[in-house]
DNA sequence: CACTCGTGGGC
DNA sequence: TGCCCAAGAGT
């Protein structure tokens, strides 16, 4: 056979189903072969998945899926006792869809995810991608399920040199005319494990690849540098100062963070605004939870986000047991109890560079 | 469409 | 080290 030979959507679907067959991956979410797993599963897994590696999702999932075996005890959970098991996992807007979806499921679909892509597609936290996905996966529906790997695979079988975003709905489209009928759950996580194990990003074993004589990329010797994407904008520097308050107890000042937002629902030590220029201490004071003389930690922290980094300096002050708070929604807790709350990684940083260069005050 | 929204691992 | 990006969704 020579290469780039034409092959039917249907030769093409078989082929990689055959491929499946052989090297299926045992993930925690997959149920045994021929056996349709569980929706509340396959949904949990999924909003995870998004945007995060699979090594990462495991173990949350197993964590979840012991605290809260079905979709009734998670409705049935307090939203921060979510975000607190979601800690890590980033994006927290999804811990939030989650507590919501569960709830709306249990309280308009009788506790059961609906089976059509566009029922499941009003649901919070579920886009295009989820909606196919369970749809197929938990419901052995036909839809076209297209994440980055599907872009990938695609844009390489079919030579699509349109960068992403663009190239999405065309990428799209050309998924959907090789989508079977049959087996539409294996079909998806076939093409799903294929991109993630064979057709990567960089190196493509395209020797291994069941489609690798069908493969219009590779006879043009350009799947590698497919897809092509469309530059990304720099990520701006910002700054900002962050308060070290210990009371005498040994108590640290948190608080929650608005729901709505960057790390939406989560503890953080209160903070100055962030902005593009770097603050001044004594400017920064104003903001601070109590006029105290603030002292700036050596370093300033540094963290990076999806579109920004900040570059945080620590202010730390003692204060004594009684003093106001000075701040709506105060938490005061000792360093010994933090893992109750929910840290981002951004807080646990700040935690660590803070308890490092100012010891907690030794009780008498 | 363009922008917001985390994190950790790989090279 | 800096950059890439991973089973995307919401606005």
């Amino acid at each position: 056979m020579s290469a780039s030979q034409p092959a039917s959507p249907a030769s093409l679907a078989q082929m990689l189903l055959d491929w499946y067959d052989r090297h299926r991956r045992r993930l925690p979410w997959r149920a045994a072969p021929g056996v349709r797993p569980a929706p509340y599963r396959v949904w949990l897994s999924e909003i995870m998945l998004q945007q995060t590696t699979v090594p990462v999702v495991a173990g949350y999932f197993r964590r979840f899926l012991e605290r809260w075996p079905t979709l009734e005890s998670l409705a049935g959970a307090e939203l921060d006792d979510v975000l607190h098991a979601w800690q890590g996992l980033g994006y927290y807007a999804r811990a939030r869809n989650l507590h919501a979806c569960a709830r709306l499921v249990l309280a308009e679909h009788g506790g059961r995810f609906p089976a059509e892509e566009n029922a499941l597609r009003d649901l919070p936290g579920i886009g295009r991608y989820t909606a196919a996905a369970i749809a197929a996966i938990a419901f052995d529906r036909p839809a076209t399920v297209v994440d980055g790997n599907v872009e990938r695979v695609i844009a390489r079988l079919r030579a699509v040199d349109t960068p992403l975003p663009q190239a999405k709905n065309a990428l799209y489209a050309l998924a959907a005319e090789i989508t079977p009928e049959a087996r539409a759950g294996d079909y998806a996580q076939a093409l799903m494990d294929l991109g993630a194990s064979v057709c990567t990003p960089r190196n493509p074993g395209c020797l291994a690849c069941p489609w690798q004589n069908a493969c219009e990329g590779r006879a043009q010797g350009i799947a590698e540098s497919l897809p092509r994407r469309a530059p990304k904008r720099e990520r701006p520097l910002r700054h900002g100062v962050s308060f070290w308050l210990m009371r005498s107890d040994g108590a640290v000042l948190l608080r929650r963070r608005p729901d709505e937002g960057l790390l939406g629902g989560m503890i953080e030590l209160p903070t100055t605004p962030w902005r593009d220029e770097p603050w001044d201490l004594a400017e920064a004071s104003a903001h601070a939870p109590q006029p105290l003389p603030w002292q700036a930690l050596p370093e300033p922290v540094r963290h990076g986000f999806t579109h920004f980094e900040i570059e945080l300096l620590v202010a730390a002050a003692e204060t004594e047991e009684g003093a106001a708070d000075g701040d709506d929604g105060a938490i005061w807790c000792p360093p010994s109890r933090f893992s109750e709350h929910a840290l981002p990684t951004l807080t646990r940083k700040l935690v660590r560079y803070a308890a490092r260069h100012r010891p907690g005050l030794v009780r008498k």
